[in-house]
DNA sequence: GCACACGAGGAT
DNA sequence: TCCTCGTGTGCC
């Protein structure tokens, strides 16, 4: 370009002549003829930084530079990465325009769908575009995006999802698992529409199903498998979010049973896998894999709500109560809320499926946002196993054996099981003994350094602080001065040593995230104890003859609001691996836990719980009935995020909450000589809430702008709260 | 997170 | 009057 050209150029763009002239006149390398302005946003972390950018596109980058690639910029002082959003001829910014230093790939990783999501995302929870974008768009692995190059220019026809022509058997087993959705009123109709192209969204309610050995899986990984396909079918793009490996594992291997395959580096095929925890390499390529169109079908753990799926027209959220779809990094959406927001945004059909349901599902339902998918109480009644609660009324004739942990009746239905199969036996902590008390008046033993409680790592083992590891030799009672420990929680490790007592010559495996051998995927359909944290229970070809779900009411003595739905999703989830009655399978609830969901559980109807604790929540103002932010960190900080928050002033309906002082995160100081955090809870009708996070998310940016000292953390809808 | 602008205060 | 230091804010 030669130096009038250039001068041209700087009269299509809104700004002053005078300083890009000068950069002209010094002979710099020339700018992109057409749309020389790419509108960028930065991965800053600073809130009031959280818009648009405009940069010049240098000559050079013209074709690289395309919406969706990442950058490297120049920003004050400093090189930020970010993401070009879109060419443009003009600018309204009425200062120099700063080149684009290196368009660092020509992926356009970002696309404009996932823009728009990310943006709302944002919004939603108060957030940044850059925290939700870091979670959203894997980073870069150089040597994968060679091995995709490779395979884009073998390919005749590269973006176009490949034509795969279906096999007859592979046709058959589609129609196999399109008749599992039969069993639910209005499962036939979520697929007749998803095949029509329509929106419905859907609280779907899995029937309890053992896994039959494999292709035959008939199981709720079936019912998923079923609508990917249909929707597949139909051309239209399809997510599937599921709480972890095991699970994105198991709905793998019912893809495969109706004649899918699963894309990997080497072989094309239907689907992909995204999962974070796949390493760098496999994780960047699978996302290629995505943004390519090379498959239209992602499956994974929750980063995959953000996968960019051409055409999207079918999200799925299994298992929502799952702690492993809450996101831990800000902004904090989780991926059953992420799922909805972009069902909305993409005109896409939304399934929320679990074997139990959480409070939140019940409200999509409530507000009539979506439609119950759920099978009749006969056909629930012939897929669940027996389920009996052993509450200490229950056992009053047993005498003694009542109050041991594991009562005579359950021992003696165990021993019966474990001639027809493996029995599950689901125990509420991990680890050994997590705390221990004093045996004498039962105060909770506690560390004499840091006033943590203390725990026991083995069984001979000096008692420990779980707080600070101070080992507590030669403890004795704050209380009574009595020097003996009891155990008050027993772990899953604890448990299974003491069946292997109970049990001689029965093998006892078992499974969890802190066990030996970790979590295991699936056991043998043979006689064995298989002893699991909730969530980590193996599956078994054909169920399990029976499971004893123990201490259940550590599973609902928690002060949370939640220990009722999540206690109850735990216990249908272990129990939907055991047989149906008619095959003999059996649940016993073990433990005096509450009422309500002991109930839920023996009438196998997590509905009706949920129903139940949400007319509560409406009742008593909690979410979700109303909208709540929590508002946390050091005193002055929160108050000052707080009192710019106009709404407060305005809404009759709008309530502060604090501030009350709250613990120390432990993750972030263990100095405890530090001022206690604060925490101010501010409360809107569910209507408001989009106007609570803007003004909130405002606030934060006068904050950031300001460089007002101390810390502030703001949650939309804070689970660690419920 | 760095650089620069601007205002206050002090030395010349 | 000019210089220096400290605080505040822009960064495209």
């Amino acid at each position: 370009m030669t130096k009038d050209s250039a001068g041209e150029q700087d009269t299509l763009l809104d700004v002053p002549a005078t300083p890009v002239r000068r950069r002209a006149a010094r002979g710099a390398a020339a700018i992109a003829a057409a749309a020389p302005v790419a509108r960028v946003t930065l991965d800053l972390a600073p809130a009031h930084l959280d818009r648009i950018f405009d940069y010049l596109v240098p000559e050079s980058m013209d074709a690289a530079a395309q919406p969706g690639v990442r950058v490297k910029v120049r920003f004050g002082s400093q090189d930020v990465d970010g993401y070009v959003l879109a060419r443009a001829d003009t600018t309204s910014h009425d200062g120099t325009l700063q080149r684009i230093r290196r368009v660092v790939s020509d992926e356009r990783v970002l696309t404009p769908e996932v823009a728009v999501l990310a943006r709302a995302v944002a919004d939603r929870w108060s957030g940044t575009m850059a925290d939700v974008l870091r979670l959203a768009v894997p980073p870069r692995h150089a040597r994968a995006e060679l091995a995709g190059a490779g395979a884009a220019v073998d390919d005749p026809d590269p973006g176009a999802a490949p034509v795969r022509t279906p096999d007859p058997d592979a046709v058959s087993a589609q129609d196999r698992v399109a008749r599992h959705w039969e069993l639910y009123r209005g499962g036939a109709a979520l697929l007749q529409r998803i095949s029509a192209g329509g929106d419905p969204r859907a609280v779907w309610t899995a029937l309890p199903g053992r896994t039959v050995a494999i292709p035959e899986v008939e199981d709720w990984a079936a019912g998923l498998a079923a609508l990917a396909r249909t929707a597949a079918s139909a051309g239209r793009g399809v997510i599937v979010v599921l709480p972890d490996k095991r699970d994105v594992d198991h709905l793998a291997r019912a893809l495969d049973a109706t004649g899918w395959s699963c894309c990997t580096a080497r072989t094309p095929g239907d689907y992909v896998r995204l999962e974070a925890d796949a390493g760098p390499s496999p994780r960047y390529r699978s996302f290629l894999s995505a943004l390519h169109a090379d498959v239209r079908v992602v499956i994974g753990t929750r980063a995959a709500a953000y996968a960019p799926v051409a055409g999207l027209g079918l999200v799925v959220c299994w298992e929502d109560g799952d702690d492993s779809l809450a996101e831990p990094r800000a902004p904090y959406a989780a991926a059953r809320d992420v799922l909805a927001l972009r069902s909305e945004l993409e005109g896409a059909a939304f399934v929320v499926g679990s074997h139990g349901r959480t409070v939140s599902a019940q409200a999509l339902l409530a507000s009539g946002w979506a439609r119950e998918v759920s099978a009749a109480r006969d056909v629930v009644r012939s897929s669940a196993p027996r389920v009996r609660a052993l509450t200490s009324t229950e056992l009053a004739s047993e005498g003694a054996g009542a109050a041991a942990r594991l009562p005579t009746a359950a021992w003696r239905t165990a021993r019966q099981a474990l001639v027809d199969g493996p029995v599950l036996v689901q125990v509420p902590r991990a680890g050994y003994i997590p705390v221990v008390a004093c045996s004498r008046c039962r105060a909770s033993a506690q560390c004499p350094r840091c006033h943590g409680p203390l725990g026991l790592a083995g069984q001979r083992s000096t008692p420990q602080c779980s707080w600070c590891g101070h080992l507590a030799a030669g403890w004795r009672c704050d209380e009574c001065g009595n020097d003996a420990l009891r155990s008050v929680r027993v772990g899953s490790g604890r448990t299974a040593e003491e069946l292997g007592r109970a049990f001689p010559g029965v093998p006892v495996r078992q499974s969890g995230a802190s066990a030996p051998g970790g979590v295991l995927s699936r056991v043998e359909a043979r006689p064995a104890l298989v002893v699991a944290t909730p969530g980590a229970e193996p599956v078994v070809d054909g169920g399990y003859a029976a499971a004893l779900l123990l201490d259940a009411a550590v599973s609902t003595a928690s002060v949370r609001l939640t220990a009722a739905e999540r206690a109850v999703g735990r216990w249908v989830g272990a129990a939907s691996l055991v047989r149906p009655a008619s095959d003999g399978g059996v649940v016993l609830l073990v433990g005096d836990a509450a009422p309500a969901p002991t109930n839920a559980l023996v009438r196998w109807d997590p509905a009706g719980l949920a129903d139940r604790e949400l007319a509560e929540r409406v009742e008593l103002s909690l979410p979700p009935a109303v909208r709540i932010a929590s508002v946390s960190g050091d005193r002055e900080a929160v108050s000052a995020v707080v009192s710019r928050v106009a709404l407060a002033r305005e809404h009759a309906d709008f309530v502060v909450l604090g501030p009350v002082e709250i613990e120390h995160d432990e993750r972030r100081t263990t100095d405890r000589t530090l001022a206690r955090p604060v925490r101010t809870v501010l409360r809107v009708p569910v209507g408001e809430g989009g106007r609570l996070a803007k003004e909130l998310a405002a606030s934060l940016a006068v904050r950031s702008a300001r460089r007002e000292g101390g810390s502030v953390r703001v949650r939309l809808d804070p689970e660690e709260m419920l």
